[in-house]
DNA sequence: ACCTGAACACCGTTCAAGT
DNA sequence: ACCTGAACACCGTTCAAGT
């Protein structure tokens, strides 16, 4: 039990302070932690006064997941910009930002809906799609595109580990892969040096300690060809 | 409180019928509402005989993925398969499967670590890389970016919506969006009817209810031009 | 405006006991 | 092997009251 000073001794508590304090938990403990009544004690108060300012976990969560977003450097957009290696630099700059604080990223999996400090980002990546040669609903398709690909492939990147709890889980999946029969599945069996640990669906440990850089690199490649492909089809 | 015969008056509970209770009541009410207790009232049982079919709520929802997972029905491989209408019917159908259970698809997201009846997935998946070019450590970063597009995409489309309880909040956001300062945001501003609902960080609907066919179109013809791209530079 | 303090309904999980 | 029954520690949230 964190010691609590009275509300007189010490200034108002903010909201901003409240979602940083929260993301520093997360960021310790993971989200499953993380419990309006522990973070009221990490910041020295009672649960209600964590309500008042964040209105309740669903919100505190969501205005996590925005103060995260927020910190995404955007690379500048200028006359010129070349297109392909501005998303290229989008790209790398998100898996930088999720990187950082990869506990919370499940839960903005879950809440790609609404976020309003994504209107920089949205105007960026709609203006270097237009240099590409997409307009009307092209452009939000090839928008979408675009998101759905870097996000989304860096939350897959990023789920969540299994538990301490599953250990022996973990280790007779991984005695079942190193003993996938040649027969039934021959390509995955010649290849499972390359692919165990290291293949999604096929990994016991998460992107955060064990990230993958070389399949990421290809998958940006991959994107900017084919909409290079896809743009010149119009 | 469902009726509750007693043990000996039907056949024993099976972990089988436990997790396809489990997806049934999630796809009923969402994961938020599942409970050990709920899901045990469902089955007329007591919430203990839950956990001693299923571990613990973690393994539960872990096998619920996986049974969902199970459900995809791959397209066949065979000598002389066109890798790259395999990969779009592969594509196809997986997104067919998790919209089919739209209220797992954020956990499956947080999980896509180890999952044991991915391996005909795998294996399909590696077998037309193969033919498409790719081999040694390239293989495993194409799969991984076939995947991981395919997925995470989904994942992000399929994201939670907001709750009832935050219908004044989506309201406020749409009328931000709406009044989205054509100076500051001028390409946004310019393609809102394209965007607003059904551009990805700018919805307050989710893919289930309202899908984004033509952006997943595209998304696709990108995946596959993209990998024929990086395949022949190999 | 901002926080304390107490309370409510509910939850995941465990343990002992039954059959 | 499979389930009942009771119990524990904890949680999100609300409401009234203070300053």
């Amino acid at each position: 039990m964190a010691e609590r000073r009275s509300a007189q001794q010490r200034p108002p508590l903010t909201r901003a302070q409240v979602v940083s304090e929260a993301l520093a938990a997360i960021d310790a403990d993971g989200v499953d932690a993380l419990t309006m009544r522990k973070l009221a004690d990490r910041l020295g108060v009672y649960p209600t006064a964590v309500y008042w300012h964040a209105g309740n976990k669903a919100a505190l969560l969501a205005a996590v997941c925005e103060h995260v977003l927020a910190e995404l450097e955007l690379p500048p957009v200028h006359d010129g910009t070349d297109w392909q290696e501005w998303i290229r630099a989008m790209a790398r700059a998100a898996r930088a930002t999720l990187h950082a604080h990869p506990n919370i990223v499940p839960v903005m999996g879950g809440q790609m809906q609404v976020v309003p400090s994504s209107f920089p980002l949205v105007e960026s990546v709609l203006t270097v799609l237009r240099t590409a040669g997409f307009e009307g609903s092209r452009l939000t398709d090839a928008y979408n595109t675009v998101i759905g690909f870097v996000f989304g492939w860096i939350f897959g990147e990023l789920s969540a580990e299994p538990t301490d709890a599953d250990a022996d889980w973990t280790e007779a999946f991984r005695r079942r892969l190193y003993s996938a029969s040649p027969s039934a599945t021959p390509v995955l069996a010649a290849n499972l040096p390359h692919l165990a640990g290291q293949a999604l669906m096929l990994r016991w440990e998460s992107g955060s300690t064990h990230p993958l850089d070389s399949s990421f690199a290809m998958a940006v490649d991959v994107l900017v060809a084919g909409l290079a492909v896809v743009a010149r089809a119009t």
